[in-house]
DNA sequence: GAACTATACGGAACAGCGTTCCGTTTACCA
DNA sequence: TGGTAAACGGAACGCTGTTCCGTATAGTTC
């Protein structure tokens, strides 16, 4: 898939080939272990598949957040990407919205804990949340945006907490009386007749 | 607030006073530990602040579940309790189950990590989840039964589903930008309108 | 009141985790 | 074919929850 970090970087003298060999050993071993195990996986076990030290792993991720970003970042971005598509694509925004949210819980519910870890607030979560923020908060407004301007649904949600509250509705999927999709719906619906005032 | 296991058990042979003084002690420890640093605050803090050693702590609570649910019960009974009194004197069942419903979440996000240890799957916290699932299911469902007779409501919802759901967006509550009440009152607002097969 | 015993206590010890650190190995270049 | 900077492996550290057992003590019995 491409060699990593290979020409351009003048200032970065190019990395030793065991050490891009590695990194691209530790990146499937990971994404391996994410799926046998859940994203919560013991380093020792991803060092293990993959069959390095644990130093090895701390010296390509500094954090395990980090590993994480660098398994995912790849669906992550198609998301990202999705957005405008569908806006474009959409009869209305609000329809925009609902399928895009789709695809982010799609992407959340297939990956064993990584919801969990999503809003966890342990700092070495930290890279992680920001990366996911950074990279969807911007779309998710877009989208609010749109539907909000065309009256489609109440204006008063930012999509931070949208997007929070989505990822936290995905914690738990996979338990068979549990259906995170059914849930996120009714909130995507809520969305669009809540009145700004609520009720009572 | 009365003497704990005085009488009624002659089977079991009462226990010894110091034992039940430190059970009480322990109670209040870990109440005031939980307030200061959350629900998932080490074992040894609350052992330190209630001045004995950790056997102690899992003699009296074999698994840290046990002593949350012994610190909260109180406040769950009452919770449960209101279902059927707030049923009876609102004027709509899905007005019941709104209000029914904010009770648990006022309950939940003033309760730091409680919700985070909820939602997790970590063994040790099997019987918390007991628990919550025993009393609370029942009063819900009754609620949500209730209003989905009277057609307020679309039917295809459990009790399970929506305490789950509720919870879990009851998740990082108390960080300035996520307003998890406004998400839950989302998610009623859209149990009420949502048609059963959903958009699309 | 003294002796005896079941009960309960305290905290050292164990296991499992993420992370750090450093002696050893190895890839690259001259 | 050395020499050296880069990278490696895994022992070690600190922090968890939990268990275990020698010691202390409450309650009972004489």
């Amino acid at each position: 898939m491409a060699d990593i970090d290979s020409g351009s970087g003048r200032a970065t003298p190019r990395k030793r080939a065991d050490a891009r060999r590695n990194e691209a050993t530790l990146l499937d071993a990971a994404a391996s272990a994410f799926v046998a195990s859940g994203v919560d996986v013991p380093v020792r076990d991803i060092a293990a598949r993959a069959g390095v030290g644990v130093g090895t792993i701390y010296r390509h991720f500094p954090t395990r957040a980090d590993l994480i970003v660098a398994v995912y970042r790849h669906q992550v971005e198609a998301c990202a990407e999705a957005g405008p598509a569908l806006l474009a694509d959409s009869g209305t925004a609000h329809a925009a919205l609902a399928q895009w949210i789709n695809l982010f819980v799609d992407f959340l519910v297939t990956k064993h804990g990584l919801a969990e870890a999503l809003q966890s607030d342990d700092a070495a979560f930290a890279t992680l949340h920001a990366y996911f923020l950074d990279r969807l908060v911007p779309v998710c407004a877009q989208l609010l945006d749109a539907a909000a301007t065309a009256g489609e649904i109440r204006p008063d949600v930012t999509a931070f907490e949208l997007l929070r509250g989505v990822g936290n509705l995905c914690v738990g999927a996979g338990e068979p009386r549990y259906d995170a999709r059914r849930l996120v719906e009714l909130l995507i619906v809520g969305l669009r007749h809540g009145a700004p005032a609520g009720p009572r």
